[in-house]
RNA sequence: CUGGGUGUGGCGCAGUUGGUAGCGCGCGGCGUUCGGGACGCCGAGGUCGUCAGUUCAAGUCUGAUCACCCAGACCA
């Protein structure tokens, strides 16, 4: 044992950017692919994803949004229809120019994201207020072209759902916008246990061609923060531009009120980054695609009978149970292997506990050893993965709130950036030219407006301010 | 696109002054093991990113090229 060398994980609070890749590629979530910023989810990344797809979409079911499947190739010219659409999208795009060994007469964009190709569809579709409204999902893959890429956070072509929808009135598309944004922070708090704020992106952040946009943002560990997911409010913009019209119930032509919407694999990106640890992966027992892990200190019958009749059990509560029966690892190697794939509760289970009438485990979060009663086994699973799943968010809450600073003026703003990065809370009067001076300098730009407003002093000209706005440089 | 770096079995690396590739892990077989990353024996696996050049001889020298990684400007 002496000379066998560990497979060694990188501290977290080392080279960050070294542990996210060493985290990622020990606990077997994906693999490069081979073109630039490409990569492969393999089953145990993907099944997270599955994980995030099942709540949200359950989420879309209750609001009545309904799923369907728009082409991946879209016509140059339909992207030209919004000029700040297509400014906002022309520099990343991938560009299909030749089919079938002919040069193509137009050529046709791999879509970056839906909103023209589903627009010119639903002007078709529109003619009247009672097919108003229309409420669609899709769960898709857009490709970006990006300049620097990471594995989750930012790839070249990621999955990701879109929902798009079109209203008669302001106020019902302003309700789906706010709707959209609750689910999804429902999803980042109850599921993967991400606290951050909500707010609205400044006008030089929004997404391009919307009126505005909502965001979630969420802080990592290195004092990044992450725009973890946005949902925009496009007034009439876009159905002017896509002829998106109907007649109302006075008679009278109108344009559709619309939203879109979407949540990414970057998602799982955040939750790597903000619970991971020295140790590999921590997954919240929700989106965790193994909850529970029996593993066996002897391969033999036995203790496999058991194991399997735990897992039994568990499964029948509705439990992700796994028994790891793996020949030619030992139990060591087993333990080991799960705390990097962060299975939320390990089960060792051998002769001991077995005689003894006990369950053994860890907790992966806190990598603390309990052992209750064999008799007591389901309610007591049950009970630790609905404690872990409340911890892992109490500590994610704790982050941002620690990691959540105010500053006065300029100098303290600085400041703050320089020791400890992070969240800076300040009065501000939202200003397109300030904005980018203070991002050429600090590298810090804005991550949203809060809702919420007070009398105050904006830091960077000293007049007076109503709004509050976070900063933060971001990845 | 700018700056830095790296390309050698699946992964991580070594390879001196040019002489025709080696180590660890992993992998396959057999056996012994199994309470926190076990061990023995046997074995498989590489035209050294690509192209061109110098040379009797290139992983090693020269030139070009491609890819990827890290740090910046763009983004979910």
């Amino acid at each position: 044992m002496a000379q066998n060398e560990k497979v060694l994980l990188p501290k977290k609070t080392g080279d960050l950017s070294d542990w996210y890749t060493a985290v990622n590629r020990l606990a077997d979530l994906f693999d490069y692919g081979p073109a630039k910023g490409s990569m492969i989810f393999k089953p145990y990344g993907y099944a997270i994803w599955e994980n995030i797809q099942k709540a949200l979409d359950a989420e879309f079911k209750i609001r009545g949004i309904e799923n369907a499947y728009f082409p991946l190739l879209i016509p140059m010219s339909y992207l030209e229809r919004e000029k700040d659409h297509v400014a906002g999208f022309a520099p990343e795009l991938a560009v299909v120019t030749v089919g079938g060994g002919e040069k193509l007469e137009e050529p046709l964009v791999v879509r970056p994201t839906s909103e023209t190709i589903m627009y010119e569809y639903y002007a078709k579709w529109i003619q009247s207020w009672r097919d108003l409204p229309v409420l669609i999902n899709q769960w898709n893959n857009v490709v970006r072209w990006e300049k620097r890429t990471l594995p989750f956070l930012r790839t070249s072509e990621f999955l990701w759902q879109e929902g798009h929808t079109a209203h008669a009135t302001a106020e019902e598309a302003r309700e789906t916008q706010t709707w959209a944004m609750d689910a999804y922070v429902k999803i980042y708090r109850e599921f993967l246990a991400l606290d951050g704020y909500t707010g609205t992106k400044s006008q030089s952040e929004r997404f391009a061609g919307a009126e505005d946009t909502l965001t979630y943002e969420t802080m990592m560990p290195s004092g990044k923060s992450l725009q973890s997911c946005t949902s925009h409010y496009f007034g009439q913009k876009m159905a002017r531009a896509f002829n998106i019209s109907f007649q109302n119930q006075d008679g009278k032509q109108d344009f559709a009120y619309q939203t879109s919407w979407g949540l990414s694999t970057r998602s799982i990106g955040g939750l790597i980054l903000m619970h991971g640890d020295d140790h590999g992966l921590r997954l919240p027992p929700k989106i965790a695609p193994v909850q529970v892990v029996v593993v066996p200190v002897k391969t033999d019958d036995d203790i496999l009978t058991e194991a399997e009749k735990i897992a039994t059990e568990l499964h029948e509560v509705g439990v992700r149970a796994q028994v790891d029966a793996r020949d030619g690892e030992s139990f060591g190697f087993k333990l080991n292997k799960w705390e990097v794939k962060g299975a939320p509760v390990i089960i060792k289970l051998g002769a001991k506990e077995i005689s003894d009438g006990k369950i053994s485990y860890r907790r992966r979060d806190s990598l603390t050893d309990g052992d209750f009663a064999r008799k007591k086994l389901p309610a007591k699973i049950l009970q630790l993965l609905d404690d872990i799943q409340t911890d892992m968010l109490s500590e994610s809450t704790a982050l941002r709130d620690n990691e959540t600073r105010t500053a006065k003026d300029y100098a303290e703003f600085k400041k703050i950036l320089k020791e400890h990065k992070g969240f800076i809370k300040v009065h501000w009067n939202e200003n397109p030219e300030t904005e980018a001076k203070i991002k050429a300098e600090t590298k810090a730009k804005t991550s949203c407006r809060l809702d919420e407003a007070s009398d105050g002093i904006d830091f960077y000209t000293g007049e007076p301010a109503k709004e509050v706005w976070l900063f933060a440089q971001s990845y």
